[in-house]
DNA sequence: AAGCCGGGGTC
DNA sequence: GACCCAGGCTT
C-alpha cells in the first residue's frame, strides 16, 4: 500500500485496510480517491453512492462511518482533521489504531498505532504469550512498547517501518527469520518459539445456515429489503427466509413463474450459509406496509441493481439467476 | 472483556 | 475447509 500520507488519504487507506488485505484494497482505494478526492466531496456524496464504492470489501459500517465522519469534519472542523487523539476517536469509525496512524503518518506526531502487524512483531520480539485483547495488563504492555517506538524520530517512518516489517518479513506464516534485521534482539527466535507467537486466538464455532434467497421481479423491477440488526444490517439485500413458503407468505403477493435456480454458498463472519436461489415474478407491486423504520422494502430498477444491492451475497445469487 | 460484523486470499 | 487480515462498536 503506497498511499499518499495526507490526513484524508491516510484515513481512507487505513480504514479500508482494517481486517482487509492490501491486494483487496488497492483497486477500491484507487476508485474511491477518483470519486471522492477530498473530504468535502465525500461529505457531499449520497450515501448509496459511497456504499457502492465499498462493494465487496465487507464490514459496510466502515463506509457509512467514513461518510458520517466526513460530514462532521466538514461541518464542525471546517474540513480539517483535528490533530488530536481524543477528537479523532470521537469520530465514527476512528478507534485507537486509526487515530494513531493518522497522527503519526500524516501529522508526524509521536503517537503509537498498534495493529495486527505490530502485535505479531512485539509478541515475537518480547516472547510475550499474551495478547492485548486479553487483559488490561497485556494491553498496556503492547501499547507502551508501541509508544516507545513511536517516540523515536521520525514517528511517521518508525510506524510505517514497523508495519511494513510485519507485513513483509515478520509474517504470520513462514517469517523470514534468516534474514531478519533485528533477529539478534528477538526473544522468541532465541528460544525457537517463533511458531508459537503470537498465541492462537480461540476460534468461533461455525454456524451452518440453510435457507432461501428470493429474486422477485415485478415487470422490470427487483424487490429488496433492509433491517437494522444482524447480518448486513442497514444494507439493502435480497429477501431471505428459512423456507420458500415463509418468504412468499410474508410478502402477501401472488407469485408466478416460481423456479429454483441454484444454490449459493456464502460465509458472513462465522455463519456458513447455503441458500437456495428462488426466482419468481409477481403482477402487483403493492407490498405489505413496513412494520417500522427498522425494516423496509422497496422495488429497484432491475438493470441498476448494483447501485443499491451492495453485498457479495446478492451478487452471487443474481449471478445464479442470470 | 467478549461478541459481533464481510469478504477474499491462502494453505 | 480452517485460518488469517493495516479494527471498531456494542453489550
Amino acid at each position: 500500500m503506497d498511499a499518499k500520507r495526507d490526513p484524508y488519504s491516510t484515513w481512507i487507506s487505513e480504514t479500508m485496510l482494517q481486517q482487509t488485505r492490501v491486494d483487496t484494497v488497492l483497486g477500491h482505494y484507487a476508485r474511491w480517491m477518483q470519486s471522492f478526492p477530498t473530504v468535502f466531496l465525500l461529505a457531499a456524496a449520497p450515501e448509496q453512492i459511497v456504499l457502492s464504492h465499498w462493494q465487496g470489501l465487507g464490514y459496510y459500517a466502515r463506509a457509512r462511518n467514513l461518510h458520517q465522519a466526513a460530514q462532521i469534519i466538514v461541518q464542525e472542523h471546517g474540513g480539517k482533521f483535528p490533530p488530536e487523539h481524543k477528537r479523532l476517536t470521537a469520530l465514527p469509525g476512528i478507534g485507537p489504531y486509526t487515530a494513531g496512524a493518522i497522527l503519526s503518518l500524516a501529522f508526524h506526531q509521536p503517537e503509537p498505532a498498534l495493529d495486527g502487524n505490530l502485535i505479531r512483531v512485539f509478541s515475537r520480539l518480547q516472547n510475550w504469550e499474551g495478547l492485548p485483547q486479553e487483559s488490561a495488563h497485556w494491553k498496556s504492555l503492547y501499547w507502551n512498547l508501541a509508544t516507545r517506538f513511536a517516540e523515536q524520530s521520525p514517528p511517521n517512518l518508525i510506524n510505517e517501518a514497523l508495519m511494513e516489517f510485519g507485513a513483509l518479513v515478520c509474517t504470520p506464516k513462514k517469517p523470514d527469520c534468516a534474514h531478519c534485521p533485528i533477529g539478534d534482539h528477538c526473544q522468541a527466535l532465541r528460544l525457537d518459539l517463533v511458531h508459537l507467537r503470537p498465541p492462537l486466538r480461540k476460534t468461533r464455532a461455525p454456524l451452518d445456515v440453510r435457507g432461501n434467497i428470493l429474486i422477485l421481479h415485478y415487470q422490470d423491477k427487483l424487490l429488496v429489503e433492509r433491517g437494522t440488526t444482524g447480518l448486513l444490517a442497514k444494507q439493502w439485500r435480497l429477501p431471505m427466509g428459512s423456507t420458500a413458503e415463509d418468504l412468499i407468505r410474508a410478502l402477501e403477493l401472488n407469485l408466478s413463474d416460481i423456479r429454483k435456480c441454484g444454490l449459493v454458498k456464502h460465509s458472513i463472519t462465522h455463519h456458513r450459509m447455503q441458500l437456495q436461489v428462488v426466482f419468481a415474478k409477481t403482477q402487483s407491486d403493492v407490498l405489505p406496509p413496513d412494520p417500522d423504520e427498522n425494516f423496509q422494502r422497496q422495488w429497484i430498477p432491475l438493470d441498476r441493481w448494483q447501485e443499491t444491492l451492495v453485498n457479495s451475497l446478492a451478487a452471487k445469487a443474481i449471478r445464479k439467476w442470470s
